[in-house]
DNA sequence: CTGTTAGCGCCTTCAG
DNA sequence: CTGAAGGCGCTAACAG
């Protein structure tokens, strides 16, 4: 394991010399030097340690991605964000960052890692609450908040216009004859984004004086759970013709239920996804979705934090990303 | 930000002392002391700097994880993927590890990273080819290999019981009455993987005297580019009755397929996938498919390596987890 | 263009 | 049970 100071020496320079190179500042150094020295490294297999570096400069190449959730959940089993952390992962590298993945809703911990690992920034997703004004931390790096809608003075946020595809899915659904529809969140009292694709949702409906009772709203996707009411409700001749789900997630699975009780899809009941997963180009039937571009909330999320990082004066930024309708096959046309 | 020397001057004594309640060694320190450390270290909010600590340890915490890909591919866009790292990671944290996740096919970038960070070990996962051989660093960290066919010596390996896989696959679709069967492979030519489960799959049918001909396996999942001679083989009156998938991943790719030509699943052709991933109990038909228990995998790699980490001379382990039949509704009945 | 010199924050003998 | 001292590998002024 050779170190900077033995190529120093084989070079016969200095310790500085060769971290120039190595750092690239080849300005200050001679062309043949910068030659012989880069030709020593390979030769040797030199490898810096991350370390010492990361000491030295009291900061490493470290972001933090931290998503709120129990530490022993698998979130990824949740397409979406499995989705979009590996959309993350993959620009950060792209940047010359390595990600320092957390998953968990313990924010000491969240401070132990930002502050131990001397990170150069932070990427929170989820809807986070208001724990996050005792996160210090964040007052000295970096961060953006994607989905969240808490507003922390001073921080970058990337979210969607979620109300927007409230009334996107409200409208499609009263256009396509539906006069009665249902709602179910992921997690309601927890996510201000569930709370504001509702708000559009209603208001959608509302300018056709429609509403959906609360009843019809399922504060989460667990439909065992909720069995009875909903085959009530599936059952009453004035029940909901349609569904609008929070995430394309609970749709199949809605989908999934609606066939465990012998109602088809879009045949008596309809359903609306959100998010546009690769998953709702091939499900049966085909999801009618409102669409996020992931990929791109990923790479706006990495940029913005990236700028900010070389750029500690910048002035916070929010950025809504817009969404809109993709039409397949989970959403019937009435009368 | 406090450092280690600040308190240490705060509660009167050394850094040894003050390094030693950090590091849980207290036998060597007076209950008081502790306690009026620990007591000093929760009121400045101290947190120790970790890349000191590597430093001064010559080891980090850290754990890759290597998965074989671009770098610019979203690998967790595969469920099966990101299922499986998510699960590393919930194991990684338990016991007090750190991962270091990298997507990548240059082993140049994983040397970088296992040398540069000083990792305390390394799980690579997929069926990596004979440029490991090259991998210098092998030899001075544990590492373990998730369902690599590829025999290196003194390396640990976990995974699956492949050709049983096949078997189970073919065994079952003859017990169905299905006398002619394809095999779509995920990527056959790169995949250790799904030759085994080729040949197992071969084997089973091969005891009833039935072949798959070469021209009855897909060597990936790119149905679109394979349409000609898809759609050929459907047509057929002595087409397969029945499709082995190497993946539930591509087995639900396959059924949209079949829906695309007007096919139905299992109506007209029985479909069988591989993994038993949540999506395969809420598909349309749910899928039958062999099983592989993911989280145990995960489990028995991340046990498996801490081990070896904390006992350096320990001989190499090799473990295949088993599968099973999952019935559900993917594959008729025929005859 | 290149060398010297201090640290960065922590761990780890070795004494006491 | 506690302290002193050296060093881990690298960077960053500041000289030259």
């Amino acid at each position: 394991m050779a170190t900077l100071k033995e190529i120093a020496r084989a070079a016969g320079v200095s310790t500085a010399t060769v971290s120039n190179v190595i750092n690239g500042n080849y300005k200050r150094v001679s062309e043949e030097t910068v030659a012989q020295i880069q030709a020593l490294i390979r030769q040797a297999g030199y490898v810096p340690n991350q370390a010492a570096r990361s000491l030295a400069q009291r900061e490493s190449r470290f972001i933090a991605i931290i998503v709120q959730a129990s530490p022993d959940e698998n979130i990824f089993l949740n397409p979406y964000n499995a989705t979009y952390v590996g959309a993350l992962i993959v620009n950060l590298y792209k940047k010359g960052y390595y990600p320092l993945i957390r998953f968990t809703d313990d924010f000491g911990a969240v401070e132990q890692d930002i502050r131990g690992w001397n990170v150069a920034g932070a990427l929170f997703n989820g809807s986070y609450s208001r724990y996050l004004e005792n996160l210090e931390s964040l007052a000295f790096i970096p961060s953006v908040f994607t989905d969240c809608y808490f507003d922390l003075p001073g921080v970058n946020h990337v979210r969607l216009d979620d109300e927007a595809g409230g009334r996107i899915a409200g409208d499609y659904l009263y256009r396509m004859g539906h006069r009665r529809a249902a709602f179910v969140a992921m997690a309601l009292e927890d996510s201000d984004v569930d709370k504001r694709r509702l708000v559009g949702f209603r208001d959608a409906l509302g300018r056709h004086d429609l509403t959906v009772p609360d009843q019809w709203v399922f504060p989460s996707a667990d439909f065992e759970a909720q069995r009875e009411r909903l085959t009530a409700l599936l059952g009453s001749p004035d029940g909901p013709t349609a569904f609008f789900c929070s995430a394309d997630q609970i749709a199949l699975h809605l989908i999934d239920f609606m066939r465990s009780v012998g109602l088809s899809v879009p045949g008596d009941i309809s359903v609306m996804g959100f998010d546009n997963l690769p998953i709702a180009s091939v499900s049966v039937p085909k999801l009618t979705t409102v669409a996020q571009d992931i990929d791109q909330k990923a790479l706006v999320s990495v940029d913005t934090l990236v700028r900010h990082i070389q750029n500690k004066d910048l002035t916070p930024e929010k950025v809504i990303l817009g969404v809109s309708l993709v039409e397949r096959e989970s959403v019937r046309r009435l009368g």
